[in-house]
DNA sequence: TAGTTTGCTTGCATTCCGCAAGTGACATTC
DNA sequence: GAATGTCACTTGCGGAATGCAAGCAAACTA
């Protein structure tokens, strides 16, 4: 298990702070997958993200719960799978990926859904509200 | 000069291009500072931030300039000296990092001042413009 | 012109990362 | 119930990135 330890505290600053909770090209791809698609487990991280290793995975996971930004439990139908799910502090994040999107979007071509992006700019906290409903009330799976 | 092979292009995802540009722990202080503080040149990021090494702050500042987030100009005064300054690309960042502002100090302790943070919680879009307006006509120093 | 400041660059040791291969617990299939 | 597959890791290893200290040329200052 990898220490971090040149990263901590580095300073009060918030944003560094949050850097050194985020501050790395993985943590936050996570919380996307587990923000905007449906993935909890461990090979759903793996497959469908951009090509995680699995140890620097498993390094992140331990981190992002330790940091208090996921949870992991055992499945209950299958009891070799674990299941992460976002806590209300990583769930608080929404609006950092909200923001983040929109300003990719606007500075070059994305794979985002024009009409998605436009939601996110246009109705930002009813979006934002939308998504932590998704959240709060699992399985509605919301277009 | 390091190269960057491994993290081009991972995807078109959104969230992991801006990470492709900001997913360090060094780069987004760097924003930081040419947002909100007034440091402009290479030796103040140097001592004001975290303790970024020289060769570290030097790539990046490369790097951030090669992705259009800030310019590098001769200063007029002493020849020696750089000018780095935030480009219209690299201030619509401004949302983001005052959502990450937000965040940190919801969910710990920091040293932002907490009247700056409600401000920027409750007069967000006030707050927004004024940091940009600081940006357009320099000089200004609000509080 | 001697000395300082500025923005780097270079060497070097340490740490981190990605890849491939393995492991043990559990589940499924036959 | 034995063989096979799945799941969540862990390990080994080579290469890349990082942090630290030192050095450097150009430009400014005394």
């Amino acid at each position: 298990m990898p220490q971090r330890s040149s990263r901590a505290a580095r300073s009060g600053c918030p944003i560094s702070i949050a850097l050194e909770q985020l501050g790395d090209p993985w943590s936050l791809l996570i919380v996307r997958d587990l923000m905007f698609t449906g993935l909890r487990t461990f090979n759903g991280f793996l497959r469908a993200g951009e090509g995680i290793a699995s140890n620097i995975l498993s390094d992140r996971l331990d981190r992002l719960e330790s940091s208090g930004l996921l949870t992991k439990r055992r499945d209950r139908t299958d009891a070799r799978r674990f299941v992460y799910r976002l806590t209300a502090k990583g769930m608080d994040l929404a609006p950092v990926l909200v923001d983040i999107i929109l300003w990719s979007a606007k500075h070059g071509p994305t794979d985002a859904p024009p009409a998605t992006v436009r939601e996110m700019r246009r109705r930002r906290t009813r979006f934002l509200r939308r998504v932590r409903a998704r959240w709060t009330h699992p399985g509605t799976r919301a277009a």
